[in-house]
DNA sequence: CTGGGCTATGAATACGTATACACAAGCGCG
DNA sequence: CGCGCTTGTGTATACGTATTCATAGCCCAG
């Protein structure tokens, strides 16, 4: 059971030829007589003879294995973003190695880009703040930001067009004719979480609604932040009638939040989330939100990158594919209702 | 910006010493001397240097990497076990690379078990009739199963006991007074999913409560599959009252489904789980559901993988872990309601 | 019939590291 | 004072593959 596994040595004893031609006959290079050829692959096939990917790695300097940093794979999008990098990558004939930011400290992090262990970055998760992009473009690994971008920062980026779905979402509430918005949001740690609070305020105020300072809630990114921030704004005298989240998870806290307070959703309170995520189409949300195009975005980075790691010198590349809203339960397909009332 | 990386033996003509030197300092070898050793590290110090895995690797024999092969990422429950593995192999010091079964056929999966690109593998999804693990053993490489395991095959594996926490749920139900009870289950394509159908069934039986074969609905593990159960269920004259699902998932979509024929629960209906994912404490499911120590389960993988990488001729070991039943809303505290009454 | 180009192959090397081996210096003890 | 043991270091090698270089055979044109 323990057997040392078999080299191109071995084969190439077996067949009587050269490790040389073993090599040549496994990369398919073309100087080799159809003879020779066929005598190795029978060789090949009659042993288990697998090549050793860290030899090959190490004399190639590839080996084809793709860093993906990720945050928080427990919620639901980066989840489903995972999903469709994996399956993606699989198909490219690539393997992932996966790395979660929270649980391994930048420095360390910083090491890994130089040991040569991958071809290439996928980062899902950047921030202003981190110092992961920068030390990962300024080690001159091949690198491409997905989801999540950084303005004037040179180095390929495929996003959602965030400010437009933001945008497209404030309308919608207002030509519904919602008055009394709320807004849950994150800090502007990223260029996505910006323009998705950003573009959203830019509709209500094209539309000349006001967003009532106090109607804002900034605030993390779990479930239980979003219950909190639906608390908060359904506890006034006048709750706003449409609340709007910056991502679906923080949408599924709102409308627990509701349910909890007994406020009808959408009868008294209309929710938008971002994202799209399989869980906004359940019945338990049927959430009307902003849908991501997860598998355009993933299609267009990997593509990016691997082109990168062909030419590392090609000109960058900042691609931004477009958002499209979903309407669903969570907003009425009827006429909107009459401003604020208060349903204790 | 494209520079060749820094090798030991830059580093050595540096310090003025040889290669083998650097090394030894590097991997903390006892015959250094103190100041050879602080030469090093001063030079290491003012370079960028980072050891070449592949090199150490192929040198070594060991890639500090785990292979883990999940199904279904976004899956809460896999993405919590996921998660996990990954927060306890980083603190180990490992990499891992993470395959989708889904989207890897069986045999290119069965290629990687020889390129020694792992040290070893986890496998979270085991089936009876997948090949994978077969194959991973065979090869001799190191390996154990998580969460899924697979009765007599001499292979680490660490799972919560199933059939115990079936047992729980279905005890609870019947002790509760219900008679008229659902299942929702599905083909016993690997121990747990067996262990949680037949617990269950056992405890009714214990109980001497019948299990009508028309109550047990056998489908796949989608939260739509749960909503299609429920709607059958419950369009009955005389709906069960309660029902036990073998995942969290179909118990969401036989919530959901309950939700959309306008059932109540608890009121009309119970509904219990299996997993204690995150989102079964949300509102709107707020599931009794038997919690699955994730923690522990990952944790003892872990720990029996690397015993098995550091001696892989030790005996076999196979920890069963207990679950425990978490009671919330989804089912009352309150005395059960009377037998079946029918809410159309 | 001879020489030049082409083809198929083997020998040799390099990737960057860890480690077995050799060896010089230092030291204690008889 | 010399012998054996310890210590620190350098030299050489091996991990398994891809690839360069050299070469032997061959074909065809002159």
């Amino acid at each position: 059971m323990g057997e040392r596994p078999p080299t191109s040595r071995d084969l190439a004893r077996l067949a009587g030829v050269s490790q040389a031609t073993v090599s040549r006959v496994l990369t398919n290079h073309p100087r080799v007589s159809p003879d020779t050829r066929a005598r190795v692959l029978q060789v090949l096939a009659e042993t288990n003879y697998t090549p050793n990917a860290l030899a090959r790695a190490m004399k190639t300097g590839r080996t084809d294995t793709i860093g993906v940093f990720m945050t928080r794979v427990t919620s639901p999008f980066h989840a489903e973003l995972l999903d469709e990098i994996g399956r993606l990558l699989s198909a490219a004939g690539l393997h992932m190695i996966l790395w979660n930011i929270e649980h391994d400290p930048d420095e360390s992090v910083a090491e890994m880009l130089q040991q040569r262990l991958v071809d290439g970055f996928l980062l899902t998760s950047a921030t202003y703040d981190s110092k992961l992009h920068t030390a990962a473009v300024a080690s001159g690994a091949p690198t491409v930001l997905l989801h999540r971008g950084i303005d004037d920062f040179d180095c390929d980026q495929v996003v959602g067009d965030n400010w437009q779905g933001a945008y497209d979402a404030g309308r919608y509430l207002v030509e519904a004719g919602h008055r009394d918005i709320g807004l849950v949001t994150l800090e502007h740690t990223g260029n996505s979480s910006r323009d998705r609070d950003l573009g959203f305020r830019a509709a209500l105020a094209d539309a000349g609604v006001t967003l009532k300072p106090r109607n804002v809630i900034t605030t993390n990114v779990r479930h239980a932040d979003g219950h909190a921030a639906a608390q908060k704004l359904l506890s006034r005298a006048k709750p706003p009638t449409a609340i709007y989240t910056i991502t679906d998870l923080l949408a599924f806290g709102v409308l627990d939040g509701a349910r909890a307070r007994g406020v009808r959703v959408p009868d008294d309170l209309w929710v938008v989330g971002f994202d799209n995520t399989d869980l906004a189409s359940w019945e338990a949300f049927d959430l009307t939100t902003v849908d991501q195009p997860i598998h355009a975005i993933v299609e267009a980075g990997i593509d990016l990158l691997r082109n990168r790691i062909a030419d590392p010198t090609a000109e960058t590349t900042i691609r931004q594919l477009p958002c499209k809203l979903v309407v669903r339960g969570s907003t009425a397909h009827t006429p909107p209702k009459p401003a604020g009332n208060h349903t204790t």
